[in-house]
DNA sequence: GCCAACGTTGGC
DNA sequence: GCCAACGTTGGC
């Protein structure tokens, strides 16, 4: 089992949005970043996902999310409709791929950046790099353990 | 709203 | 294939 972190900003889809989701469950759609998509593509059912909110306050992990579906082509790129179609992707050749990510836990409070800035352990964790922009990140077991033994 | 960091695009 | 220009992200 693999470890993850996802961003996203509250105003475009929070973690409200996710408990508030058909089985608590959402594709991750709209990733158009191949960094972030190679780390979507190693993602398997079981996976475990801390859930952060950006460009917001608190700027904080929120909760935990649970992998329930693997890599699949994301079908927003094929929708004109969609702020996330690509004209350049086809279904025979799909350029970007989606996971599906359920609600498992929330945290008793959020745990914020600046809170987390200070745990001794996490000093290479991605989201602390500066000029990270990775909307989504793995995490090691190590920080995994660390973080989450900081909230019931 | 600013701006540093990063990713992408496209001319050459 | 280099790299300048441009667009986006995201903390502050």
């Amino acid at each position: 089992m693999k470890y993850w972190l996802v961003k996203t900003e509250p105003s475009e889809f929070s973690w409200e949005d996710l408990k508030a989701a058909p089985g608590q469950t959402t594709p991750w759609e709209g990733v158009r970043n191949y960094q972030a998509r190679n780390y979507m593509r190693k993602m398997q059912v079981g996976d475990l996902v801390f859930f952060y909110h950006s460009q917001t306050n608190p700027l904080a992990i929120i909760g935990i999310a649970i992998v329930v579906r693997g890599a699949y082509p994301d079908p927003t790129q094929f929708d004109p409709s969609s702020p996330y179609f690509d004209p350049q992707s086809t279904p025979e050749n799909p350029r970007w791929e989606t996971v599906d990510i359920q609600y498992q836990r929330e945290f008793s409070a959020p745990i914020s950046l600046p809170q987390l800035k200070e745990i001794p352990g996490l000093e290479n964790m991605v989201l602390l790099r500066k000029g990270s922009r990775l909307s989504v990140q793995p995490v090691t077991e190590r920080e995994w353990r660390i973080v989450s033994a900081l909230r019931e």
